[in-house]
This record gives structure tokens, C-alpha cells and sequence, in this order.
DNA sequence: GCAGAAAGTTAGGCCATACTAACTTATTTT
DNA sequence: AAAATAAGTTAGTATGGCCTAACTTTCTGC
């Protein structure tokens, strides 16, 4: 067996950074991606996907079989959330000590994560007091590689008569962010669905005194830690 | 003329802004580079530099005369302080907002330098109170592309008996700038030469209450703003 | 002013990363 | 289970950035 040496501990292209952070999004650390979804997700051409994800295999970083997509191998999973770990200590960085407006931590950290070295991320991290979540609420993995991988519901999922706490915002949409900062639902605001109209229609709900609307669209966007029902209608 | 189209905005690649910052350092700002020159700094074959080169050249960024080395364009002298001033912003903010050790900032700003947005960069100046000069003395271009560039003299050209501020040392090796803080010459600090011997032998000189001996090499590496001669022997 | 040395360029490769077009395999529908 | 569709791969090309080897131009020393 000398597939070990595969695995040497070449730097990885700010590229390969790119996918396998695409790939651990897809399989949710663990699952199966499609090339398809891989190549969506990244803005190229599937068939470019094709030749990154056999270069990937043969370093070791991706299990791939031909024709049935790929899954991260547990060196292609380190390598991912040391990636993630970089961007989301520099979003929260960016937004805690310089003051970085929220809908645009993303697209810089995007660039820097691929430059920034380790020691660097970590005294970011200690310098804001080792943040746990990022800017839009996605945990930050630690340095030694765990992170938090709890599934919450979209409050596009929730019952009306549910309450929860917003935990988690995407976070690649300047624009969506604004508004949802504007509307103040932002990580860590409990909100309340108030009624939900059928057929994809709007959802209605309260944060704090407001009472708003909004589409299922960006609901989809807002993840949500469940609180009991405050015993209203159900089902 | 449609030379002018050549000249978009495209953002330069790391590399392309590598040279153009090596040539700016060769060249003092205005003067001619040599390929031999450029390759050595960026410690890749001259042949290697006969391509970029064209390609520079193409783009605007450079003045280029085949067998003659290049100067760089307005536009390049631009684009070379943009990347400059990031530079040293990145070193200043590491070493005062991150108590990163001035012997490694210049290593982690060579990859950051590339991906920061001047927003970024601003931000950082900003928060560390507009700094003129990086950690290692050197003079932070201004965002509208203008910088000092006062040549000084070198520790190693001055006359025994002299006296100098230090005002900047070299940054790029990390074991010399230990050395150097251990001896305490740095910027700021008030330097007198108390003798050379010849030969290019040791030079003794006083920093502080100490005395001290250092080589021509190192003392070379060492600028200085002279003093008024403090009287003593002359010539 | 010519020979040899030094400097610089071209030629021909290589690798990573992307592309389009054409083909193959897998899945779905009927 | 055959046909149609979707998903994925290969083939061939391009570009940027690098390499070595071989050639050309410029400079230097006699």
C-alpha cells in the first residue's frame, strides 16, 4: 500500500480550496456531490469539474468513482473546515474589529481565506475572544477540525403559531442581507409565524414589535432554532 | 491610436503584480530595469521574465525595448504603488492591531498583499491611525499614489565619527531582523559610528548605552538620516 | 574593431485550470 | 425493455506562468 504518499501535505490551490469547500456544503461534511451541483455551485462548466475532481482523487482529498460523484475522504474533510475555519474567523473578524459592514465579509473573505495563514486566523480569532459562530451565524470549526453540524429548519418550514430564534442567515447575497437586516431578522432575534398563505404565498410573522411578510424565497434563507409552540393552532 | 484599450481595468494577477512591485524596487520608482535583475529578485529564471514582461508590456504596464530592459508605464507605477501601499498597510496593521512579530509580517503580507480590497486596506490604515511608514521604516504609498522616496544613506556608508537616525532597515529576512532587534537598531533609534575598520571589516558603532560591531553586509541593510557630525574627525 | 563574456530572447515543454463539442453512461418515462 | 432525457466524461483547445536549452544581441577588454 502506498497510497500514503498521495497524501503529502502540499499546499492546495486557492482553486482545490474552492471545491472542497463546495463539495463539504453539498454533502453536508459527509455526503455524496454531483458534478452538476459542484459545478453550479462554483460557476464553471461540469465537464471543468470532471478533471479538478480526478486531480483532487489522485491527492487523496476525494473518494470519486466514475460517473457517481464524489464524497470527501477525511483528509479532504480536514482540509475543507480548515478552509470554512478561515473564512468564517476572518468574516467575523472583518465585521468585529474593522467594522466591516455584514452583506460584504463574504466576498472578502472569499479572497482572503486562500492567503491568510494559520497563525494569522488564530490570532484573529483570539483577538475578538474565539467567536463560535461567524457574522450570519454558521459555526466556525475549531482548530482542530470539529465543527458544529446541527441541521435547522428554514423558516420557509415553519408551522404557523411556531416560534424560534433565527440562528443562521446565507450569507452570500449582499442585497438579501440588507433587507434582512432592515426587517431586523438577524441571528439570534426570536420570531413568531403569524400565518402562512397557501401556495407559496407569503409568510407572515413578528420580530419583536414588528409584524412583516416576506416570501418563501428568502424564508428558505433563514434558518431557525424551533422554541415550543406557544399553544396555538396546530397542524 | 487605440493603444488606449490595451489599458483596462482588468485586475492584474499575483505574479503580474509581483513584477511590477520588483520593478519599481529596481528602479527606485522611475529608473530602468534589467531582466537578469527581475528574475533574481523574484528568483525565477530570466527566461521566464522575457514573457511576463511582454505581457506587461502589452497590457500598458510597462515600457518595453527588446535587449533593453523596461521602465514602467504611468499606469504601471500606479498599479505598483497600489500593491505597495497594501503591502506595508498589511505589515503596519499585522505588527500594531495583532502583535504579529515584525519578523514575520512581511511573509504573511507578500500572500495578502494580492488579495485584500483596498476598502480593506483603507479600513486597516484607518484603525491603526493612518501610519506613514511600515513596521520596518518603510514609507507607506498614499491612496492617491503619491510616497516618499527620499533616498537615504546606508549604516555601511557612513564616516566613522557620524551620527544617524535609523530610519529603515531591509524586511525581507526574517533571522536578520531578530538579530537586528536584539542589537536594538531600529527605527527611530540614534546611531554613532565610532569606527570602521578597514577592509571592509567590522563596524563599531553605539545604539543607546551600548557598543557594538556589526559587518558591512548588515550594516548595509540599515538606512540612516544623518545628523550633524558630532565634531569629531572628519574624512 | 573584434573576440569572448554577459545579458537577453526564442523555441519548445509542462502543469493547472478553464472552455466547447461530442460522446458515453445512468435514469426516467412510457 | 426501448426510447428519451439527464448526468457525466473525454477530446481537443486556450491561457497564464513557469522551466531548460539553444540562439542572438549587446557590452567589454584588448
Amino acid at each position: 500500500m502506498r497510497a500514503a504518499r498521495e497524501e503529502s501535505v502540499e499546499a492546495l490551490t486557492a482553486p482545490a480550496e474552492d471545491y472542497l469547500k463546495a463539495i463539504y456544503a453539498i454533502g453536508k461534511g459527509s455526503g455524496p456531490a454531483a458534478t452538476n451541483e459542484i459545478a453550479q455551485r462554483l460557476s464553471i462548466a461540469p465537464a471543468s469539474v470532471s478533471g479538478m475532481v480526478r486531480r483532487l482523487a489522485e491527492q487523496g482529498l476525494l473518494a470519486y468513482e466514475r460517473y457517481h460523484g464524489v464524497k470527501l475522504t477525511e483528509s479532504g474533510r480536514r482540509a475543507a473546515l480548515r478552509t470554512l475555519r478561515r473564512h468564517r474567523v476572518i468574516e467575523a473578524y472583518l465585521s468585529q474589529a474593522l467594522g466591516y459592514p455584514w452583506d460584504r465579509v463574504h466576498h472578502e473573505a472569499e479572497r482572503l481565506e486562500h492567503a491568510a495563514s494559520d497563525e494569522l486566523v488564530d490570532r484573529m480569532a483570539a483577538t475578538i475572544g474565539e467567536p463560535e459562530v461567524d457574522p450570519h451565524g454558521a459555526p466556525i470549526p475549531t482548530r482542530d477540525g470539529s465543527v458544529d453540524e446541527t441541521e435547522y429548519t428554514s423558516l420557509a418550514q415553519l408551522d404557523a403559531g411556531s416560534s424560534g430564534v433565527v440562528v443562521r442567515v446565507s450569507d452570500e447575497d449582499p442585497e438579501m442581507l440588507r433587507y434582512l437586516a432592515e426587517l431586523s431578522i438577524l441571528p439570534g432575534k426570536k420570531v413568531t409565524v403569524k400565518s402562512r398563505a397557501p401556495y407559496d404565498g407569503p409568510i407572515t410573522l413578528s420580530v419583536g414589535r414588528q409584524e412583516l411578510s416576506i416570501g418563501p424565497a428568502l424564508a428558505a434563507n433563514v434558518l431557525i432554532a424551533p422554541l415550543a409552540d406557544r399553544g396555538g393552532k396546530r397542524g
